[in-house]
RNA sequence: GGGGAAUUAGCUCAGUUGGCUAGAGCGUUUGGCUGGCAGCCAAGAGGUCAUCGGUUCGAGCCCGAUAUUCUCCA
């Protein structure tokens, strides 16, 4: 059976037992503080879980891209070195809420794996949840009596807490668990050692396949169980491993999910795969981590140096790092093998297909600047080698330093270090990683508080505020927040007119006011799909009702900016082309912020064309055309632009501006009709990232000030010119003529140095062989040096001491011919700091030339006279 | 969000306790030599040492701020 087969019967097997298929939520979670990739198939139905969205199908089954960098069982340092651990990896999953539970679970478990997929039933076991003492729970008999009906008690284990007992976080949701496994192991291996003994041991091929959650507690932040009205089920199977068992291998990575790279890596590096071992593990980290990236820069996160953009730059890294090293790639490689993850997987995840180009891009970006920063790196190495030399072990600090400070990996630091037979102080490494996690974490720690629960019966905070400012409302829960030894409280109201950030739309300001009491909210945001309004105090006395107002200014000036958004969307599209995504944006009351897909700079004209577009269907005063629960299917069928790696619900809204120019799924506000945002001019452009440019835009009356501002700079210009009919020719001019006059200057200044010369040989006076000259002159610093040079030049076995007064500060330059700072032990920057402490000054330089300044223009005459003593006839 | 670094010629980079008339290789220009491959020799041009401020007799170097870029951690 292929993998794609194998997908298919899975999501066929659950449409038959009534479940709703649905699509696989993107890779890059957004709104939750707690989570930046998805690492579960439950993670999209969290909300559901917790109570803060209603259920709208009971039944649901799906594939899930997921993304593990950390964890108890997967560290990125392990992926690839041995047959299983993946980073990106799919979950196959069927959900009931508050539908069916365990018995149906089980027994539609093993139909799949026995009847449909038909596994081998006498290399099945189950495990069963068998009770904690700490937290008073007996062992599930309930699951075990289904399993007994279908297979045999043998078969079944039962396991402590760790193995089966299933939580979301520390508090939340959380339940026993049954789990499948399999023994994959020859029929010899399996005589020799019964696989009951293997369950759970970390063995390669006798492995858990499926999970099944069986959530029927909460727990509290106390850590006290609480049983749910309505229990649900969560299962997990991971695909890999069931295609390993299914096409009967011994690794994941001899499935035909990852054997194309492989292959294609064996290729291009003329190595076989099989014919050694760290070229094995290369390939299959390459493999691996090209799903992981391609999947995540797919879904909009883009390789970068903080939060996901850097735990996708560390995976990517991490492959090139590994391909570096044992396949000898010396040039990018990596993005070379996203066709062929297209070819494999396109059909599944569509978002593949349409964002392929880019993709490529930006791998191959990151690549090239990769391998940059092993280059620089390499040096240091080499350098801090030679300047070491002898010593055979290389300073911890350092090795941090390459790490920290210049990205250079720690493992190839100590490779190389192997090869020259050097070690690496490890210890003194670990100790500088230590503090640098510390200060880290301190730095961004957020302690919350549990919620105080004030009304029951709560499903969803119905958002009223796309027709309404303000509205009368009731408050369910509040809780304190902690964070960078700041506090404050979010708020969770029945209803609301505040918008929650998201879709670029920053959250609404305004007050919650009852009778005497006014509370300010300084901030609306999303957590998953719950709406918190954030106050940076409370009184007292917490009134159950209040009138809820929104800061009207600050919304309307948003909402100018959000529809000039969709506007220039648009004309983006129309003037560069259709390969133009949206990759982020954000809308406040100040500006807005634009992050496209795009090859090359947006060029002057373009801009300008863009601006005439906007600012021609502002003055058009469209109205705004409002479709608030659209299914998906009416909405793709206006040609809605809808965002990859945006998760849509299954009602949507589309917002239009004229349906033949604008049209957009979004849940944002916007004005009623675009002459309301009166101007629309863009203020910056320029790149952001591989393939990715930013515009910044402002529009009504901050655009007028812009465009005053800058009318009014240019009249200074202007007029600082005498207003010349072409300025910017004038300008250049000037420039040219300023470059010119500053040369001939320079000229000047040294030919004038030269005209000394003559008469200054002639005062040469000559003691034991030395040509001695003592001047006092009148000029700058830098003549004097290049007069002491010109003599220099001209007269050999030369003593020279010049003083001069400049900008009424005394200064002086000694000079003396190499020999006879040799021959005759004199050194230049000795004298000069003896002959400036007459000018109260101090100095040095060469035994051959140096100088000094001072303070005292008096002492000058002093000074010259001490140096003439020297050489006294 | 919190650290560490970098910014010097068109490019890649040196520049060691502040004393520098700021260097190298590649590239470039000119002249000469030369039968191949990155040909050889000689001479030259090319720098507000990122920007602004400070310390100092003196700053490419020290201190502070800004900008840009790189990088690690969360």
């Amino acid at each position: 059976m292929k993998s794609s087969q194998i997908r298919k019967a899975f999501l066929d097997f659950f449409a038959s037992k009534n479940h709703h298929i649905v699509a696989s939520a993107p890779l890059v979670v957004k709104n939750d503080p707690t989570l930046m990739f998805t690492n579960a198939g439950m993670n999209q139905f969290k909300d559901i879980f917790l109570g803060n969205s209603p259920v709208q199908f009971p039944r649901i089954a799906n594939t899930q891209k997921c993304l593990r960098v950390s964890g108890k069982h997967n560290d990125l340092e392990e992926v690839g070195h041995d047959t299983y651990h993946h980073t990106m990896f799919e979950m196959l999953g069927n959900w009931s809420f508050g539908n069916y539970f365990k018995k149906e679970a089980i027994e539609w478990a093993w139909e799949l794996l026995t009847e449909v997929y038909r596994l081998d039933k006498d290399r099945i076991f189950v495990t069963v949840f068998g009770g904690d003492q700490g937290d008073g729970l007996e062992q599930d008999t309930e699951a075990f009596e289904y399993w007994k009906a279908i297979i045999h008690p043998d078969r079944i284990l039962f396991s402590s807490k760790k193995d089966n007992f299933w939580e979301m976080g520390d508090t939340g949701p959380c339940g026993p668990c049954s789990e499948i496994h399999i023994d994959l192991r020859s029929i010899e291996q399996r005589l020799a050692q019964p696989g009951k003994e293997l369950v759970n041991q970390d063995h390669p091929l006798v492995v858990e396949i499926w999970n099944l959650v069986f959530i029927q507690f909460t727990r509290l932040s106390n850590g006290q169980l609480k049983p749910l009205p309505d229990k649900h089920i969560d299962t997990g199977m991971g695909f890999e491993r069931l295609c390993m068992a299914l096409q009967a291998k011994q690794s994941n990575y001899d499935t035909d999910i990852f054997q194309p790279y492989i292959a294609k890596l064996s290729e291009m590096a003329n190595i076989a795969y099989g014919s050694a071992n760290m070229s094995d593990v290369a390939m299959r980290v390459i493999a691996d981590h090209l799903r992981a990236v391609s999947f995540a820069i797919a879904d909009g996160e883009i390789p970068g140096n903080n939060k996901g953009g850097y735990v996708i730059r560390r995976i990517l890294r991490r492959a090139i790092r590994y391909g570096y090293t044992f396949l000898k790639f010396r040039e990018p490689f990596v993005h070379q093998l996203v066709p062929v993850l297209v070819a494999n997987m396109g059909n599944a995840f569509p978002e593949l297909v349409a964002q392929q180009d880019f993709v490529k891009r930006v791998i191959a970006e990151e690549e090239s600047t990769f391998l940059r920063t092993l280059a620089t790196g390499i040096q240091k190495f080499e350098n801090y080698l030679t300047a070491h030399s002898g010593r055979g072990t290389m300073d911890g600090g350092f090795a941090f330093e390459l790490y920290d400070t210049y990205g250079f990996p720690i493992d190839l630091t100590q490779l190389m270090a192997k090869e020259r037979c050097w070690s690496v102080d490890m210890e003194g490494f670990e100790l500088g990683m230590e503090a640098q996690k510390l200060r880290s974490r301190s730095a961004a720690s957020v302690e919350t508080g549990d919620w105080v629960e004030v009304q029951q019966a709560f499903s969803d905070t119905r958002f009223v505020g796309y027709d309404a400012h303000e509205a009368e409302v009731s408050l369910i829960k509040y809780r304190k927040v902690l964070s960078k030894g700041k506090s404050y409280y979010q708020l969770v109201l029945d209803c609301t007119p505040f918008y929650a950030e998201s879709g670029g739309q920053v959250g609404d300001r305004g007050w919650l006011q009852a009778n005497d009491t006014k509370i300010e909210i300084v901030d609306t945001q999303k957590e998953n799909n719950l709406v918190v309004h954030i106050a940076e105090s409370l009184p007292e006395e917490l009134p159950l009702k209040f009138v809820a107002r929104i800061d009207q200014v600050k919304r309307n000036l948003t909402e100018n900016n959000h529809t000039a958004t969709h506007l220039m969307h648009a004309a983006l599209a129309k003037v560069l082309g259709s390969h133009v995504q949206q990759k982020g944006s954000l809308v406040n009351e100040e500006r807005l912020r634009f992050d496209f897909s795009h090859f090359s700079k947006v060029t002057a004209d373009e801009i300008e064309q863009i601006e005439q577009i906007v600012n021609a269907k502002i003055r058009e005063n469209i109205h705004q055309e409002e479709h608030r629960e659209l299914e998906m299917e009416q909405a793709k069928s206006m040609n809605a632009v809808a965002l990859f790696g945006e998760k849509y619900g299954e009602k949507v809204r589309v917002i239009a501006f004229d349906p033949q120019y604008s049209t957009e799924l979004c849940g944002g506000t916007h004005v009623g009709a675009t002459g309301q945002i009166g101007l629309f001019k863009i203020v910056s452009e320029g790149a952001i990232s591989a393939g990715i440019r930013r515009i910044e835009a402002v529009t009504g009356s901050a655009a007028e000030e812009f465009v005053n501002k800058k009318a009014k700079e240019l009249e200074a210009l202007k007029s600082l010119l005498k207003n010349p009919t072409n300025s910017v020719a004038v300008l250049q001019q000037l420039l040219d003529q300023n470059e010119m006059l500053r040369k001939a200057l320079d000229q000047m200044e040294k030919e004038k140095a030269r005209l000394m010369v003559p008469e200054l040989l002639e005062k040469a006076w000559e003691v034991n062989g030395i040509n001695c000259i003592v001047q006092r002159l009148n000029t700058s610093a830098e003549t004097a040096k290049d007069l002491a040079f010109e003599l220099k030049a001209r007269m050999d076995n030369l003593f020279v001491v010049l003083g001069y007064v400049h900008d009424s500060k005394p200064g002086l330059a000694v000079l003396i011919s190499e020999n006879i700072t040799k021959e005759r032990g004199f050194n230049a920057s000795e004298i000069v700091k003896n002959l400036a402490k007459h000018i109260q000054g101090g100095g040095g330089g060469q035994p051959f030339f140096a100088t000094a300044g001072g303070k005292n223009p008096d002492g000058l005459d002093k000074a010259l006279a001490e140096a003439k003593k020297m050489f006294a006839v």
